[in-house]
DNA sequence: CACGATCATATGTCTAGACATATAAGTCAA
DNA sequence: TTGACTTATATGTCTAGACATATGATCGTG
């Protein structure tokens, strides 16, 4: 019977139900903590047996997507789950897990239209505003990393009012732009005087940099660069696989 | 009928049939290449109906640990699913991949009791052999790395009789010993005179460090630091999520 | 009001079938 | 030998049920 509505479908039927309820939650229209349709519903919905509709919530449980709670129901998961490495996407959060206390300095902000050199950085071509924001995280009062960060207004434009003078823009971000993509490049360099008077260490030391890069579908959110003391500082990542 | 095999299972039947799998493939009784048992199999085996070893097939199969085909059946797959990060494992297949020329230099290799430091580096406390190996990898005849490896050869025999000087040590690794799991650590340093002479780089200036930790089934395979010129070279991880 | 016991319900797992579909393998002709 | 056609088969998807189980809600009691 159900068949029927599979009639002209490229893809099958439930991974067309695992796509809707994916779109949705990417677009960011159920956010995290929303409780997605009970599976009875789903299954009145496409018309369709319960497995169909389960097979779809189980794969987007197991992609972390979703939770799935007895008696409660599916809920669009907050997006916690990322490897280590990206983990530090939020240090405020890395180093109070580290059981070490926490200190934040915002050295710059600025909103400007973005510039020829802003829009290169943030890989976007046309022109729109943009904040800019200098800051400083610690560790136990000794500083931790610098960061440079570039955000398009474009596509956060709630961004323009934040106070970052006591939130973190990375933490900011986290809790208001979830189910991002990123892509990292890390080099290292050797402290120049600016940086070294930031981070306290000597010119010439060697420094770890992070650039981070963040979009969601096809929307640039965010530059970042950070600078952290090389001889310090750890990046883990743990992967299973070859 | 089948539940009455399930009687005094703690996980679920269809859960206990893909640890099975998991653990035939990860300790190696089922390399890269090997044919599982087909579904009818599994189902006379277990004695349970098709969509319940189908479940555990659909997971290690979005796991990426087998590959399905229809008519031909699952099979093991080659773990070559690594993330970004990871596939530095291979700097041969990396620099390869960059369309540059690939050259690699045996510097020495020893074969020796664990001394206490090993041990320490490899996290092993029982003594044994292993195999110390220094070389060297250059992309296009400018050095790209250097590579200071330690393997155990409590875990990989093999090692003590393969022929270093032509094969890459993180190459014949990754043939020769899949599914591992690994822990990077990735930090920075200055380079000195030994460093800067082998790297064919000024002395202090910046290098990428990247220690990586290998094993499998909590046996220890490998130890590496991979020194690398830190204003060439760019380690890239995407990811997706928050 | 705090605390247990009970109940209702959404998910978790499973069955014994079914048809669809891609494809390895075999068959036959050019 | 090679290419086209056929066939057998393993996986892919789906159904319409079933019972198990965890847990949010509700209700009653001290």
């Amino acid at each position: 019977m159900s068949l029927a509505t599979n009639a002209a479908d490229q893809p099958t039927l439930y991974k067309r139900i695992r796509a809707d309820i994916e779109k949705r939650i990417l677009t960011g229209e159920w956010p995290p903590g929303h409780r997605i349709p009970f599976e009875h519903e789903l299954v009145a919905r496409y018309g369709c047996s319960r497995m169909t509709v389960n097979k779809a919530l189980s794969e987007l449980a197991q992609a972390d997507l979703i939770e799935r709670r007895r008696r409660a129901g599916s809920f669009v998961r907050r997006p916690q789950h990322l490897s280590a490495v990206l983990k530090i996407a939020d240090i405020r959060a890395e180093i109070i897990a580290l059981g070490r206390s926490y200190g934040y300095e915002l050295i710059g902000r600025k909103l400007r239209a973005a510039t020829a050199a802003d829009r290169d950085r943030l890989g976007v071509k046309k022109a729109g505003k943009v904040v800019a924001i200098n800051c400083r995280h610690s560790a136990d009062n000794v500083p931790f990393a610098v960061e440079d960060r570039l955000i398009n207004l474009s596509s956060v434009p709630n961004a323009a009012t934040a106070d970052f003078s006591r939130e973190p823009p990375g933490s900011w971000l986290l809790h208001h732009v979830p189910w991002t993509e990123a892509e990292h490049t890390i080099s290292a360099i050797v402290a120049d005087d600016r940086t070294a008077e930031a981070l306290n260490i000597a010119v010439g030391a060697p420094c770890l940099v992070i650039d981070r890069y963040t979009w969601r579908s096809a929307r640039t959110i965010t530059a970042v660069r950070l600078l952290y003391p090389g001889d310090s500082h750890r990046l883990v990542a743990r992967f299973k696989g070859g």
